[in-house]
RNA sequence: GUCCCCAUCGUCUAGAGGCCUAGGACAUCGCCCUUUCACGGCGACAACACGAGUUCGAAUCUCGUUGGGGACGCCA
């Protein structure tokens, strides 16, 4: 197969958010895609009609589009194919390669519990699978189902997991067209996936048994089955796949705790897959890297503590005026004061690398937004008295000039840095924790510097 | 229950028979830098699930055990 014939898919039902190992999924697969140069395309499968939402399918697309993955081509709603999908199972009914069956629900039931009991797995006994449709209850609306193979095995040959074999007896025939005449999602992803030309499938190991269906399907049309690649599930604190019950989270959640779209990238791409000890990975290298030969087998969790930090490094890392407009994104900052915004964005520099998350910063940030209300201060006024005339002698107002001049005067005056430091961090935002006071100064600048020192000189 | 998958520090992982006294990262704990905090630097702690085999040699290959996970729908 040529490099540039690849062409990935991610398709996620519209049930939900998007969640983290959906984010995971579309990730690899996208990274697969422009590594080979090939196309990486978008299914909804929205079939379950009951279930299926618009929120659901926009929270998808934004948060895709958050993370920086794109995708070519329209995206496919396969509802939109519903009666082509029916009439190919048609086909494969007049071919003998699928029946109509009538058995009820409770009939269903009655087998699944019946093969349990028995030690088998439950599943449908094949009662119509060569029984005359003349038998046919007519009060019952068939559903079609797949003649599978009774005998011989099926094999895989999984990118990720390597060779696995499964009896074809463990397969049942699988319903194709629900009695309501709507297509499975079984026959839908096997016709969407063939007619997308789609050559790559990685998707997670939940489907793994799936996929042994899928091969059926595929067979019994002739068509070529697609390269698959099992992802292990991402798993949560008590190592079961993660659920609602772990307070499973939409991406828009991560964004709402704080943490950046390539943070949250590079975590996910380091969940499972690896090039040799790197850690921090730019997009823009993980396509040049990205191998499906470097996906792990083992199921992981998402370690918060990591991302965290990894989050702090590209907040640190992030242009300052990108960090800024989401910054007063998420201060409601609009109706800020100009002087107000031009101190973060002065301040910029020396808040975020003080913050791990956007959170973090916005905490942070309140040095500068909020006013502060002074006390007049009692000890060491002969100091801050000396110490603002200084200032207020000094010509010019850049960091590297403060930083100096301070330092010297500090040295000539006798006077240990640390106090000074330490009373004008106190005095400028009455807090312990702060930028460095260079920093504030420059970012409160001189007029409003100067005031807050006088102020408590009163 | 049946079938399938997985198994290296607390977590994410490197490791494709000798390079392993098992490497990196996060977390934790020290120390250094330092105006506080953060960053950064240095260091400590810490793992090949178990048992057989194959081999001169196994974290790496085979089998078994144990443990964990997934799938068994007219959901996707």
């Amino acid at each position: 197969m040529s490099k540039g014939s690849v062409v990935t898919r991610f398709a996620p039902s519209p049930t939900g958010f998007l969640h983290i190992g959906g984010a995971r999924t579309a990730l690899f697969n996208w990274l697969l895609a422009r590594h080979c140069g090939g196309k990486f395309l978008l299914r909804i499968e929205d079939t379950d009609q009951e279930r299926s939402t618009e929120e659901a399918v926009a929270a998808i697309f934004n948060g895709l589009k958050w993370l920086g993955i794109d995708w070519d081509e329209e995206p496919v709603f396969q509802s939109s194919q519903l009666q082509h999908h029916v009439e190919l199972a048609e086909s494969l009914v007049k071919a003998g390669k699928a029946y109509r069956c009538y058995c009820s629900e409770e009939e269903l039931e009655a087998m699944r519990s019946e093969a349990k009991s028995a030690g088998r797995a439950p599943r449908y006994n094949r009662k119509w699978r060569d029984r005359d449709p003349k038998d046919a209850p007519i009060e019952v609306e068939p559903v079609i189902r797949l003649k599978t193979p009774l005998d011989g095995s099926t094999t895989l040959h999984d990118i990720v997991q390597g060779e696995v074999t499964v009896l074809n007896d463990q397969l049942d025939d699988m319903i194709l067209v629900r009695s309501d005449g709507s297509p499975t999602f079984m026959l839908s992803v096997v016709v969407d996936d063939h007619e997308m030309g789609i050559t790559h499938v990685i998707r997670g190991d939940d489907h793994l048994t799936n996929t042994f269906r899928h091969m059926q399907i595929f067979n019994a049309f002739g068509w070529d089955i697609p390269w698959y690649g099992h992802i292990p599930l991402i798993h949560g604190p008590d190592g079961a796949k993660l659920s609602k019950r772990h307070g499973a989270l939409g991406i828009d959640a991560y964004r709402n705790m704080g943490y950046l779209p390539e943070a949250i990238c590079n975590s996910l791409l380091r969940l499972g897959w690896s090039h040799g000890d790197d850690e921090i990975i730019s997009m823009k290298q993980a396509i040049e890297w990205f191998s499906t030969e470097n996906l792990g087998k083992s199921a992981s969790r998402l370690d918060f503590s990591k991302l965290t930090n990894l989050n702090g490094y590209y907040m640190r890392a992030a242009n300052n005026d990108r960090l800024l407009i989401d910054l007063l994104r998420i201060m409601g900052g609009d109706e800020l004061p100009e002087e107000k915004k031009l101190r973060l964005s002065r301040g910029m520099s020396g808040l975020k690398q003080r913050a791990k998350t956007m959170l973090e910063l916005r905490d942070l940030a309140t040095i500068y937004t909020e006013d502060l209300i002074t006390e007049k201060v009692e000890n060491g006024r002969d100091i801050l008295r000396a110490v603002s005339e200084f200032l207020e002698s000094l010509e010019g107002w850049t960091e590297e000039k403060l930083e100096k001049s301070l330092r010297e005067f500090s040295s000539n005056k006798n006077i240990p840095f640390g106090k000074i430091a330490q009373s004008l961090r106190s005095i400028l935002t009455g807090r312990k924790v702060t930028p460095s006071i260079f920093d504030m100064l420059v970012a409160f600048g001189r007029e409003e510097s100067l005031s807050r020192i006088n102020s408590v000189l009163m």
